[in-house]
Order: C-alpha cells, then structure tokens, then sequence
DNA sequence: CCGCTTTTGTGCACGCTTTCACAAAGGCAT
DNA sequence: ATGCCTTTGTGAAAGCGTGCACAAAAGCGG
C-alpha cells in the first residue's frame, strides 16, 4: 500500500527554512509598492506592517538571507527588492505551461502577474481537440499530444494544472516524465510525484471548507442562541445506517473539476 | 504605525488544531470518492494514502473528533463523512458572494464544487455598470451599489474578493460592514480586518515564487554546472544604485490585478 | 472461552516556528 | 568627538505540529 512515491520531507533547502522561503513573496510585492512610490528605506516595523506580519518575524526572516538593513535606519527598498528577488529565483525566466484551458486555465493565462515575476507563459495545453489553435490570451493552444516536446523543447521545469480531477495525475506523470520538476496543482486531487519534484496546491473548495468551520464555531459560540443545536447523534458507528447529508442535495462526485471549472 | 485591525492570533477554536481543520476537507474528499464506491470501511493506513498523509497524523487528527473508529476494523465511511461534514459545518447551506466579476470571479462563479459541498453562490457583484444584469453561470451581476442590501438580505457571512488589488480592501470593509465574518481573497494585498473576521488568501503568484525558489535550489545544487553563478554583488546596500531586474522587463506595478485576472 | 491478529488511540520526544527581549551598531546632533 | 536615540540582528524560551512506537481494544477462529 506504499504511495511508491514519496512526499517532499519539508527539506529546507540551505538553511532557509520553509516558512520564511513562503513569506518572501509577500515581502517583496510590499516592497515593489514601496519601491514604486520611490520610498528609499523602511523599517522593519513599517514593512511588517505592509506585509501584516510580525516585526520580529521579519527580521528573523531576513536574518536567514544575509544581513541587509541598517540599524538606527531600517533597509534599502531597491537593494532588499533585489536581494529577495534573486534569493527567490526571479532574476532569471521560467517558461511555464498551463495544461487544462478550461474556464479557469484560461483565466490564469490571462494573468498578468505572470510576466511581471519572471514567469512566462510558454505554452497552453488541452486535450480537447476542438481547441487546438484557438488563441486563448494570446497563445494558440495546442494539443496534449504535443506535451512531451513542448516542455523539452522550451525547457520547462515549472507546470499548471489546471485539468479535471480526473485527468490531474496522468497528465502529471506525463509533465514529470518529460523533465518538470514543479508543479502548482489547481485540480481536487492529490498528486503522487517521485521524490524531488515538488507540488503545491491550490484548492478554491478546501479554503470554502476552513472559513466555513471558522464560521460555524462563531455562530455557535458567541451569540448562544439561534439554532446551531449540535444535538441529535445522527447513528451508531458500527451499524451503517447513516445518511450521509441532511437532504439528499448531492449533486455529483464533486472532486472532478478542478478548483475553479465549469465542465 | 499600528494596523488598527489585528490579525486572527491562530485561535485554535475549541481544541481542534488549525492544522487538523486543513486536513479535514482532505479527508472528506477521500472518504466522498470511496464512499460512491460503496466501501464500507477504511483503514487509517488506506485512507491516509489516499488523503496523502501520514498515517499516524490522520489517526491523531481524527482523536480530536472522537472515536470514531473501530479497532481492528478501520472506520465507517459513511458516519465518518457525516462526522468531518458536520464539524466543518457543511451539514448548513453557506449562501456566498463573489465580488469582482472578471475572468476570475466567472470562473469561480462556474465552479461545480461550490454546491455540492453545502456552499451556494448567493450574488455575484461587481462594480462595472456594464456588467450589471449580465447572467454569468446562470446568475445576473449585481452592482456594487447594492452591495449591503444583497447581503444582508441573503444572512450571507461569507464573501469571495475577486476584484483588482486596489478594490479589494474597500471591498473587503464594506463586506465586513454588511456583516460578513469570513473572507476569501484572491486579489494580491493584505486585507486588515477587524478581530473576530477570518481571512484566507489564495495567490497564484506566490506560489509561483515559492516554486521558482525550490526550482533554482534543485539546479543549482544537484548538476553544479551549468551556470547558477551566484558571483557578482549588485552593488552596495547603503548606496542606492542598484538595479532591480537584470534586464528593464517590468510590465506595470503588478500586484494590481487579483491572483488570476487580464484586465 | 481463549488466544491471535489487526488496527486504533495516544504518550512522548523531536524539530520547526514564533515571539520576546536585549545587546550591538549605526547615524545625528551638539 | 561624544553621547543619545533609533533600529537591527539574534540568543533563548515557549508553542505547535509531526511521527514513532506501543498498549489497549475489537473481532475471529478454534
């Protein structure tokens, strides 16, 4: 029953822990702000607060980069912008493919924030032969025939999901086995990857899900009164005699359409 | 200098670790898909593959829920969906507004995991006057005129930001004026809130960014050719003569459109 | 009715993260 | 130059989360 392929054991790769490698974008994006408006220098205390994280975080956070402030001052905008940028990889450009131009590859190819960090868009990639050729943001789309050479011939280490469910770990193989080493996974599933790729995961409906159990424990806490009457045990755990939703509104597997997608 | 808002200080409501909530939905999903296919019972081992975790995490996770399962045997499918359904609080229908109707806000719009798992697009808002009265998935855009009536008409307490950078905080504090306590934001910023407000953030970009820095670590390290030289300091952080990208490509401020959007 | 097998539930230890608190360091005014 | 004020950089402590390893249960066969 092993997964025969492992997950990342959190590496954290040359010293830099995984936790701040996570909140550098965040600081960087204040920064470009900053930057823009041609502020030469701010505290950790001002950045932080930009940022909505800990003053003391970020220090710490910097910390692990180097020492780059300036005490009694604070830290050069367009110096930390570099230093974090490169520290990140965004001094050089990564091709990146899109595959599944659904409703919401489409929107991702249309994002502009993609250029603006060094990523480029190289290809956009579905299986439905009826969109081959159509120019979605600009780019023909092409077939996922095409997939092994596209990646190769564009030197692709970074991939999109944004396919069904269903498809997800086929193409993900596919992805991987033509020299992909990272993948952001938009569809419902969990991906198995062979050990030194890397996968992270955007799941619109397991946000949905923590916000609502935050929100159930606040109506159900605070004000103490209007329904939210946890009672009424629904069965016994051995006997199997449960229903499974309070009424029978259970329109599909759901899990097949990837986090934003219509069909 | 003080944010005025403070952040939720991770209030681990009731016991159950934040980290066990994130997990729970991924459960869900796995028990959902095995109990369409009308398994009876799972083992935590079996389960936890599917889930893609440890199997020792998942069992303390469902410790926090209780005990529900039967030693020797496994857990009942069935009563654990019922069990992870309602301490998420999906047993209630969660009416949910999405504001910002662009190429994002319409994909989620058509996304078919809202309803099958107890959430129910109540409106959809945007700001554009041109857009109003345009069915996007079926359901007319709403101006943002209208924006405290559909609220709280609805009792909607979740609300979905889709809109640009710039809107998003206004946007954000009106919702929260309307009532609604738990905010999913796609558009690039920091959204303040005030205490006893949830927010989840959902951003392409950084991701991307987390991605291209374990990316360059992978290239950089294992080959130890090619290129990679990370010679060369920029220039002195005191002195303000640096230059931010190697090359002039910056397309626009970034961090003004939401995590997916063209315009 | 007893013992064997399976699988849960959890005590415990380890490592990562966060936060505090403060000494060291830089700049500026006098 | 000297001293004061500001802000960084960082030990050290506390808090979480993870994973091991095993005892306690439950079922089953004889």
């Amino acid at each position: 029953m092993a997964t025969g392929r492992t997950h990342r054991p959190a590496t954290r790769s040359r010293g830099i822990p995984e936790a701040t490698v996570a909140r550098l974008p965040l600081y960087l994006r204040a920064l470009t702000a900053l930057s823009e408006r041609s502020v030469p220098t701010v505290s950790s205390e001002e950045l932080a607060a930009a940022a909505g994280v800990n003053s003391a975080k970020l220090r710490k956070d910097f910390s692990y980069l180097g020492s780059y402030g300036t005490r009694g001052v604070g830290y050069d905008v367009e110096y930390l912008v570099y230093q974090i940028s490169r520290e990140l990889g965004l001094t050089q450009d990564w091709p990146v493919v899109i595959v599944g131009i659904g409703n919401l590859g489409a929107a991702l190819a249309n994002y502009g924030g993609f250029a603006s960090r060094g990523f480029r868009v190289a290809a956009l990639i579905d299986a439905d032969p009826s969109m081959t050729g159509k120019p979605v943001a600009g780019i023909p789309v092409q077939h996922t025939d095409d997939l092994e050479t596209i990646i190769e011939e564009n030197g692709v280490s970074i991939g999109v999901i944004a396919t069904p469910a269903g498809a997800a770990q086929q193409v993900c193989d596919r992805l991987v086995a033509a020299g992909v080493t990272s993948i952001l996974n938009f569809a419902p599933t969990v991906l198995s990857v062979p050990e030194g790729v890397d996968v992270r995961k955007v799941d619109l409906s397991i946000e949905l899900q923590i916000l609502a159990f935050h929100e159930q424990r606040k109506a159900g806490e605070e004000p103490a009164g209007e329904g939210a009457a946890d009672t009424a045990p629904p069965a016994a755990p051995p006997a199997a005699s449960v229903r499974r939703r309070t009424d029978g509104t259970d329109s599909g597997p759901d899990g097949d359409v990837p986090a934003v997608m219509p069909a």
